[in-house]
RNA sequence: GCCAUCGUAGCUCAGUGGUAGAGCACUUCCUUGGUAAGGAAGAGGUCGCCGGUUCGAUCCCGGCCGAUGGCUCCA
């Protein structure tokens, strides 16, 4: 039979039988199989150069540039990290072993005696040494009881766990060199593509992630085709590294941690300014779209939270505390605060929707062992609203938010997005058809809004639908910010309602909605997507003023005042360095604009800018003409 | 919360069973300078906290606190 293979945006057919593995064909073709093909692509599935190609007939080929190809290379590279640590600890129990996003891990029981870093190069040198052989990944069909008794004997109950719900019929070992692990592939053809690994770090996993099961190490590795890839990766490490929101916040002042207080950040002055930069930017924004801005309490009643239901659903994560005997409790969610206002009167349904939003402060008690830097606090501060309408009005509300977001996240860069639509779980409250209609107008408005998204079935909160939206940041990392829930079970349990036309009460649904997520954790997103380097309209810190030396205190501060009276954020350097130092000290702060003030800029009311962001310089700038400027473009984006 | 690693000056880090050092930052003085580090002097630490071993602990042991990386991305 005649089989195609595609490759390169070429195709070349060859004769096959349905018996012959799919490398033999590569080779007889002249194609580079078992080392820049790693493996293929047939009707949907992976398959794997060694396996027979069957009544198969069309192949797509994959290299390394393949996010297919790469889970291949790293999955046999797991069994090759099992094979090298095997080598060392021949006791060890391998429990799970897969390839992840960037690279792969092995969990494994070590009984007790695990590995340190100071093991991993002599396991690097083992695997490189296996690699190289290179060893050749055969499947294996086995019988449940076989592959049992296999494991018996080697005392590893996590495995027989495994076995015992798998189908029985479909139990699959892959043996390489002298290496045999469960496993239902697909692997490389051998290993001899594999050039370049790095054993990243030890963790501690729970076997199936359960913690009353017991903890098992976690290795974590990455592997590539050449050495060469695994530098620049360790590279792209490095900048995340330097890149780190908790390094930046201490070297431009922004805000720090302290053991008197974990978890909660503290803003210093410059931090506060970008915080209070930010949120004034989105009160403008919100304010300009028909929404109103409230305030409730951080400590209310624990009979509140009994009534909204985060007593009995969320207490492990809230803070508790007594006024005057009576239990009151520490707010983790601004939602019960916003409904009290709500039926502070009689609502009439020409008021609605209603659209309240808080930038509330919540507390939430999160595990210690999780929390990092900004992106995981106790307590943070919401960009949160609450819009109650009519089950008529939810789309066209939708699709208002789904264009707020789409400026807000424009606004920042972030061009990538990933939406995620959950639908309603097996545990639900509220009307089928309430259901349906609300999921309706979700996809409703993420189609008129032109999204794309993807549906994630039965993922909803049991109270309600809702949309997700991911970001990814100038690393290519992702971030969930915003989110949009339906919620059908407050208004319920609030007794909240308004008069409708026909002069019936009615309970109205809720909306709760944050864009940015916390602005907290922003900051922390957005200071490793820039890498500190905030625009101008945002930088807490928009000009730095360098007298060139103590003769031109009187002109700096001249300047100064002036930029201050303009509303423009600014520092002047007071110290006794020189000019140079001075220099290297704003560029390091990452101040986007540097004005150098001397004899011969106080003798003109002239200013030299240094630009940081454009690398650009200019001299004898009029005083005024320059503050005119900065002030144009430091406007915040409308 | 659990596991691994870590905790020495504001920051980055050396160091030793006999009560501690460097660079940067800070203060003072000299220098008054023109686009990425001028010079000198000084100040600054209960070596995270508590307990144990020891003649003696920053170092060894235990507990606690905090930080960092992880803790279903399921053969």
């Amino acid at each position: 039979m005649r089989v195609r293979l595609h490759w390169r945006g070429q195709t070349l057919e060859a004769e096959s039988e349905p018996d012959e593995p799919l490398y033999a064909i590569l080779l007889r073709v002249g194609l580079p199989g078992g080392s820049d093909i790693l493996a293929a692509k047939s009707s949907c599935s992976i398959h794997e150069l060694q396996a027979p190609i069957g009544e198969k007939q069309e192949f797509y080929l994959l290299e390394w540039d393949s996010p297919e190809a790469r889970q291949v290379f790293w999955h046999s590279s797991a069994h090759l990290l099992a094979e090298a640590i095997l080598s060392f600890w021949p006791n060890a129990k391998l429990t799970i072993g897969p390839p992840i996003e960037n690279g792969f891990y092995y969990d494994i029981d070590f009984e007790g005696n695990p590995p340190s870093p100071e093991d991993f190069p002599r396991i690097e040198a083992k695997f490189l040494e296996l690699a190289s052989k290179p060893e050749y990944f055969v499947r294996k069909k086995v019988s449940a009881s076989e592959a049992i008794a296999y494991y018996e004997q080697q005392g590893n109950r996590y495995k027989i766990e495994l076995i015992q719900e798998l189908p029985p019929d479909e139990i699959t070992f892959y043996e390489s060199g002298g290496f045999v692990d469960l496993c239902k592939g697909p692997h490389l053809w051998h290993s001899g593509p594999i050039r370049a690994v790095k054993v990243l770090s030890l963790a501690g996993a729970y076997w199936r992630g359960d913690s009353r099961n017991p903890q098992l190490t976690r290795v974590y590795g990455i592997s590539f085709p050449n050495p060469a890839l695994l530098e620049e990766y360790l590279h792209t490490l490095e900048e995340a590294a330097r890149r780190d929101h908790r390094l930046l916040g201490r070297q431009l002042d922004l805000f720090s941690f302290h053991e008197e207080g974990p978890g909660f950040p503290f803003w210093h002055p410059k931090g506060m300014r970008l915080l209070n930069v930010l949120q004034e930017w989105l009160r403008g924004k919100l304010l300009r779209r028909g929404y109103e801005e409230i305030k409730t309490p951080i400590i209310l009643t624990q009979r509140l939270w009994e009534q909204s239901g985060h007593y009995d659903n969320y207490r492990e994560n809230m803070y508790f505390t007594h006024i005057d005997e009576q239990p009151y409790a520490v707010k983790p969610m601004n939602c019960p605060g916003s409904t009290i206002i709500y039926r502070t009167r009689l609502r009439s349904y020409r008021e609605l929707p209603l659209r309240l939003f808080e930038f509330g402060l919540v507390h939430r008690h999160e595990l210690s062992g999780v929390l990092t830097g900004l992106f995981r606090v106790r307590a943070f501060t919401q960009d949160d609203a609450h819009i109650y309408c009519t089950p008529d009005q939810i789309e066209s509300e939708i699709l208002a938010l789904l264009e707020l977001v789409r400026e807000v996240y424009e606004t920042f860069g972030f061009q990538e997005r990933e939406i995620y639509l959950s639908t309603r779980p097996k545990k639900y409250i509220g009307s089928l058809e309430l259901w349906s209609q609300a999921e309706g107008a979700l996809e409703a408005a993420l189609r008129m809004a032109s999204f794309q998204y993807q549906v994630n079935p039965g993922e909803g909160a049991f109270y309600g639908p809702k949309i997700d939206f991911v970001i990814k940041d100038s690393l290519q990392r992702r971030w969930q910010l915003g989110t949009i829930q339906l919620d059908f079970s407050m208004p319920q349990r609030f007794g909240l309602s308004y008069v409708g036309p026909d002069g019936a009460p009615h309970t109205p649904v809720m909306i709760h909605r944050a864009l940015l997520g916390s602005f907290e954790r922003f900051i922390g997103i957005l200071l490793e997507h820039t890498g500190g380097e905030l625009p101008l309209w945002l930088a807490p810190v928009q000009i730095k003023v360098l007298p060139v030396s103590e003769k031109s205190f009187d002109y700096a501060r001249q300047v100064s005042t002036a930029l201050q009276a303009a509303n423009l954020r600014c520092e002047v350097d007071w110290s006794s360095e020189k000019l140079g130092k001075k220099i290297r000290e704003a560029e390091q702060e990452k101040v986007p604009l540097i004005w150098v003030v001397g004899a011969r800029e106080a003798e003109t009311q002239t200013v030299s800018i240094r630009n940081r962001r454009e690398r650009t310089q200019q001299e004898g700038i009029p005083l005024e003409e320059a503050i005119h400027t900065v002030r144009t473009f430091a406007q915040p984006p409308s």
